[in-house]
DNA sequence: CATGAATGAGCTTTCATTCAT
DNA sequence: AATGAATGAAAGCTCATTCAT
């Protein structure tokens, strides 16, 4: 109905709309989903301002669509089968991905968070995606602490949040060197943690087996 | 710290500075800090537009007054001696008050993020304070992560954010029973974290194994 | 709600929102409705741009004022009873008041049918306020017409655009002596009309009785 | 009269441009001028938007061509010869042909009455049509009312624009029964009330007794 | 001729803040 | 102290029109 927002239909088109996106990353990281404005990320995109309407309804429908590529990157972490020679090393390579992909897209999350504290849309997004793979982890650590009193949801929750508040606040944003020492750190608490965990069943359990 | 204009003199305005903070406090959090309107606050505190200038410069100025409380009450957690027959005892003691206090100030922390995201005050605000528990926690735990490659820094940010990752996703708003659970679980992971990190000290190249 | 168009509760509120109002009327006639800018009106009445919104939701919403003005005083004329020694005199007296308020009110009307070129709400108020009185008039001369093929709908609708074609063209705007002429002429108008279309039943009828 | 660009050299060219004449008359009826945009019309004609300015210079230009057809119909009729056996066989011939024209040209008579409210140019073009075609009833009407007070130039304007209104007001759009019997009306109320004012020549002063 | 991307002026609306009463 | 009217600086969004392909 609107002329607005339409698919490009020339590899210009394709180019500006990439522009637009790339632009907005930028911009909204810098200033913040609230004061961030359409003019800057024009500016940014080098493109005028009308243009901007060609491609996105409005601020928060380029928000969307950066996070659908983030949603999705997130997701696909937790979704491939957590694979390793043993517990710890199953746990560090998910643990290493998932850092890897949240200091990726750390500053699209960190506008995501700014946003959905006053659109209910993105708040709704944010806990889709969330549940998404805190239910996961959830569901792979529920064997470990079966016998224990501890609900694997509350566990999931508290191990990703650390991952989250470590990536979201711009920690792991740095070299490879650091993120891998990071990433080793985690991975203890997070095992160490976990074997206490099962430790607290009458019958210890053993992690990834 | 706080912006606010004059202090008022007589106990009716005492009474009608309060109210606003109050109907600040429910608004900024039901709208957020950059939707929530100050039409919205004097509505709330059943008192006229004008009146909102009487007693604060500004809309940051109200959610500053709210922060003041809450900085306080957080540094107070960390700094009283952590005290308790045994490390796991002190943990969880330290913990418990930190849930309790983090749930009770929650809908001011996530306002308080959301706006660090557009206002530089806010963040610079918000790091001081996360500064000032964060090295009081890497403080207590450095002498236990002596001998180890791991950094304290890192690990009491990574403790710390799991926490505070749990608080303000309003896991830990309801009844105490819960809180009580959910802090067994914290402390457990924080101890068992604790002792596989400290147990690395031995070999510490290989995690996992 | 929303702190915007809230009723005046000082005086001079209720002054503003006259000239706002006001100004409209004059602001609407001269330009129409689709050029007219609520900065235009505001200039009018020597306010700033802000305030009108504090009276007013949009330019419709004040559009909107002035037809509730108008609708009702024209409702009235054909509503009251329809008296007189005869009917020439009966009509006479109608159609006197009827051009008199149509030409009073001639320049909201001229706008009002721009405007319901495009926005449903004032085409659907206009054929409400027409449906009003064209009825009043078919139900006035439907026993004249009883015997006849003639349908008192049809008649009446054909009488009364006759007399607003006439009104809303702005040829009775004039001072009084000239609308008393044309009055005399529409009144002939409808009655030599009404008498031959009584006159085409077998037993001819008579106007007014 | 019409500002269009460079005539189609093409029989292909000549085409879009009809399909887009066609549909800026479906369009602009729908949405009126103001709404209406470029976008709906090159929709509706089913051609890209830059191809309507190969065609018309702006979105007044299309309108003009569209009123360039309907002012000629409407002038036709009135220009030609007013034949017929008696007065109301005349009249009556002629009404029909006028409101048959109306009918046919209704829904770009209406957008024009629209338009002619916010732009000079489409309010002078409906004047000079408008008084050309008045003053040609005026003319034939004049004789009948010579010896009384009654203005033909007055008389023309209302008769006329009782049918206008009744045109304009979609009330002939349906099929050819229902207009002859409107045209039946129309005719016997231009009949009675021409003949009651010829012949108030005798007694001018007093209508209706 | 046709296409559709790009432009940017222009208008609407919101709301933090000021100020007269 | 309290009130609520008034202000005006932003920003968002639209769409007629231009232009490169």
């Amino acid at each position: 109905m609107s002329v607005t927002s339409a698919a490009p239909r020339t590899s210009r088109g394709e180019r500006t709309r990439a522009a637009l996106r790339q632009a907005a990353r930028g911009v909204l990281a810098d200033l913040g989903y609230a004061t961030a404005r359409v003019e800057d990320v024009v500016a940014a995109a080098g493109v005028s301002h009308g243009t901007f309407y060609t491609y996105y309804d409005n601020k928060a429908a380029i928000l969307d669509a950066l996070i659908d590529e983030t949603a999705a990157d997130l997701q696909a972490v937790v979704d491939e089968p957590w694979e390793g020679t043993d517990g710890a090393a199953t746990i560090e390579a998910v643990l290493d991905r998932f850092v890897a992909v949240f200091a990726q897209h750390a500053d699209v999350v960190r506008v995501w968070l700014e946003a959905s504290a006053h659109e209910r849309h993105f708040r709704d997004r944010l806990r889709e995606v969330r549940t998404g793979y805190v239910d996961r982890v959830a569901e792979v650590l529920a064997p470990v602490l079966h016998p224990t009193p501890h609900d694997p949801g509350v566990v999931a929750a508290a191990l990703v949040g650390m991952v989250e508040a470590y990536a979201t606040q711009g920690l792991a944003a740095d070299g490879f060197e650091e993120r891998t020492a990071v990433v080793r750190t985690l991975t203890s608490i997070w095992l160490g943690g976990l074997i206490r965990l099962a430790e607290e069943a009458e019958q210890p359990a053993e992690v990834g087996r």
